[in-house]
DNA sequence: GGCTGACGGACTCG
DNA sequence: TCACGAGTCCGTCAGCC
């Protein structure tokens, strides 16, 4: 392709995912219910199967296609003013025009470069993994004297509470709870769960970084092409399918050799890694103008030494490495509007004690309390929530009387 | 009895 | 029941032919 379009396009998609924020990204049918109370046709077979716009039925008789088209040209034709109207009258115009626009092309780049990945050090893993996941599917079986579906929660379930006797910890819609959080707290309990943590683990691996993503390398370029979704998320965020490249293994051992199979073009390019440093934090400093925490970061400071230092009223020198990693949690729980409850869960303490942790970092950090506080309020009156580039998050659950919601 | 789609639960990441 | 935001795979179940 490589085609360059001179004229000055505006994605109709993309701006209604700014104006309807929150929405997550509606499709041109919703687009034109909700901004001009007109019908549209999908791209859809008789059996109501939305086909993509490059993948029509070959049947399809012509006049049907040209019903279709010029229902959806005639759509975007009265979209197109209403929403640069109403990314006006919500401040967007900028956004769009600046950031979302450009990016457009920038994404579309990246997909159509896609990244070099190698078959054969994936084949290899892969055959590694089977061979492990053989003996361990033998030695669970003998573990519990019986066979079964090692990947149904269901059937796991049975085994381990009813047959085995263990005591379960928490319950699901529609049965026991056997997730990781909950195998790990009866690991002491009997041999057979860490094998099963281990099955879980080598399966994920299998399947959706081996597997799947073997058949999804472009035979022609020898690259994985992802496609990036520019309005998706109720954030902001980019997300990114077949495959995901944004949650590629890195957190265990095993997980992370998946990587070494991303490799460069070829010998004239190297793959680089960049990373913003505590992102998250720098910005908080920032918004909240904390002083504590801005000259903390000024100073250059570990964050979360300084921090663990000072909620528990020690010098720097003194901090432990489990006092650091709780007042980690406690830094990034701030994020995400922290409870006690949810900070004692997380990093294994008594409800009290994350109490006072909490109650310790607001009185270090002042700035960020009266921060926090004013925000939650100003979204409270609006109904919204607004990013430093005026991106807009409604929040109409702020004044629901469900906990869950509300948080 | 077999296929399909929706959904829940499990895992992965930042 | 509680952290925020995503996507994918598998098993299960209901509905359909």
């Amino acid at each position: 392709m490589g085609i360059v379009v001179k004229a000055n396009l505006e994605d109709i998609l993309i701006a209604g995912y700014l104006v309807n924020a929150g929405l997550g990204g509606l499709e041109l049918e919703e687009l034109s219910a909700v901004h001009i109370q007109k019908t549209i046709q999908a791209w859809r077979n008789e059996k109501g199967k939305v086909f993509s716009v490059f993948n029509l039925p070959p049947d399809l008789p012509a006049i049907v296609l040209a019903k279709i088209a010029g229902g959806r040209l005639e759509a975007m034709r009265r979209l197109q003013p209403k929403l640069e109207e109403l990314l006006s009258a919500s401040g967007l115009t900028e956004l769009f025009q600046t950031v979302e626009s450009p990016l457009v092309q920038t994404l579309f780049q990246m997909e159509r470069e896609g990244i070099k990945v190698n078959p054969e050090t994936l084949r290899e893993f892969g055959r590694v993994l089977k061979t492990r996941q053989s003996q361990l599917e033998k030695d669970i079986y003998s573990l519990v004297q019986e066979e079964f579906n090692i990947s149904s929660p269901k059937q796991l379930g049975i085994i381990l509470f009813e047959k085995l006797g263990l005591k379960a910890p928490k319950k699901t819609k529609t049965g026991y709870s056997t997730d990781a959080e909950v195998l790990e707290g009866l690991a002491d309990q009997h041999p057979v769960i860490p094998l099963i943590l281990e099955y879980r683990q080598n399966t994920k691996l299998q399947t959706t970084y081996i597997d799947s993503l073997i058949t999804l390398i472009n035979p022609r370029s020898s690259r994985v092409h992802t496609t990036f979704n520019q309005a998706v998320t109720t954030t902001g965020r980019l997300s990114c399918t077949d495959p995901n490249l944004q949650n590629i293994p890195i957190r265990s051992e095993e997980g992370r050799l998946i990587r070494c199979a991303f490799i460069p073009a070829d010998e004239r390019h190297r793959l680089l890694a960049a990373d913003y440093s505590q992102i998250e934090l720098r910005v908080m400093a920032h918004f909240s103008q904390d002083q504590a925490y801005k000259e903390a970061f000024l100073r250059g400071e570990d964050i979360h030494k300084y921090t663990a230092a000072a909620v528990h009223g020690v010098p720097v020198s003194q901090v432990t490495k489990e006092m650091r990693n709780q007042a980690k949690a406690v830094n990034f729980g701030i994020i995400y509007g922290i409870s006690g409850f949810g900070l004692a869960r997380n990093i294994g303490v008594s409800r009290k004690e994350a109490d006072s942790f909490i109650t310790a970092y607001f009185e270090k950090y002042s700035g960020v309390k009266t921060y926090v506080e004013q925000l939650i309020e100003e979204a409270r009156q609006t109904g919204e929530a607004r990013t430093l580039l005026g991106r807009i998050r409604k929040l109409p659950d702020l004044h629901s009387r469900n906990f869950s919601l509300r948080s």
